[in-house]
DNA sequence: ACATATGTAGACCAATCGGTCCAATGAGGC
DNA sequence: GCCTCATTGGACCGATTGGTCTACATATGT
């Protein structure tokens, strides 16, 4: 396996791990294990660690979604219909797999109080969502840009914590169907 | 120490070292040290060990949390009154420590995916809250009380990961502010 | 052919994990 | 005084934790 095949291995089976057990949840051995690597690799390409591993996971992670929602809102033409296409993309995109997941950023928050490297990353990640959603917000000549994409990501947290709770795309799809029907 | 102190300590030990590290981070030995308590005493109690405990800390906490949220109603006129009254005293009480918390219940979440007592447990005190937001909606005449506890259950989510995030009761005020000004 | 650098492989470590088990304690009924 | 039973105290267990260290494989440059 060439060195970034390996970078990019123990990122993705990283973040998968966590996303259902938590950062604390999940052993190394646990992701060696998955991703058929031994620990040498791990400490080679990660000198930090778990905390290192988990920081650069929980980046990739934030990434990916934000690209997701940035092509949700690209056909649209009113900010309200960026939310909708977004709230339903993430909701498909979630029950693609039996299991609808945890935001993988989100699954390693609670390990962040102690861990300065994570807590870096999640704000980085979160500031970039919120930033990203205000950039749609102005494209889209939303009144108070900022305060809309705020509203948004606030709303999409807690649509997905419900939903990963329920393990149901429905409160996704509720959200969407709010969003449209300007309930406030 | 008699039994039902013992058995209380034990609940809001866990609960509180849960919300700091989530239910994974934390190991018997610490609970118990801080609790002042010896292991025998949690597994006569707790016959189911650690599983066991945690759901109880989530019902515990919940139903605190439900208690906050009524009182915050209790003087309301409007739905809108109410909530933003719930957020501003759901802000208010976490910023009494330096250390914002997280959810009591959201902190156990991530482990429930392999815990059925845990599932049952949060999806319980979800369940709970929805419906005690839909009956102050009801009281208060509001159109589709329904749809708007949930959706004020789905922002108040957000919004305290968020703050649990930033370390910030900013984001509990914002969404206090933003009911009031009706922004959906 | 040889030296060097880049990764991989995995044995090994002390510390901690959740859990089990039983002896000691102490209050209440008789 | 004694018996009983609820509860506490804590030693002990095998398994697993994150982390370290060294030996080895492979590729590349000369």
């Amino acid at each position: 396996m060439t060195a970034p095949d390996t970078r990019i291995t123990l990122i993705k089976t990283a973040s998968r791990l966590f996303r259902r057990k938590g950062y604390s949840g999940v052993g190394l051995t646990e992701i060696l294990t998955e991703a058929g690597l031994p620990k040498g690799s791990l400490y080679y390409h990660f000198p930090g660690g778990k905390p290192e591993l988990a920081a650069a996971a929980t980046r990739w992670a934030g990434a990916w979604i934000e690209a997701l929602v940035q092509r949700s809102f690209e056909g649209a033409e009113t900010f309200e219909g960026g939310a909708q296409a977004a709230c339903r993309d993430l909701a498909d995109t979630l029950a693609q797999v039996d299991h609808i997941e945890a935001c993988p950023v989100l699954s390693v928050l609670q390990a962040a109080s102690d861990t300065p490297l994570l807590q870096e990353a999640v704000q980085e990640v979160y500031t970039s969502w919120t930033e990203g959603l205000a950039r749609e917000a102005r494209r889209l000549n939303q009144t108070e840009p900022d305060a809309a994409a705020y509203a948004l990501h606030i709303r999409l947290q807690g649509a997905w914590v419900m939903a990963y709770a329920q393990q149901s795309q429905q409160p996704l799809l509720r959200l969407a169907d709010e969003i449209g029907a300007g309930i406030g």
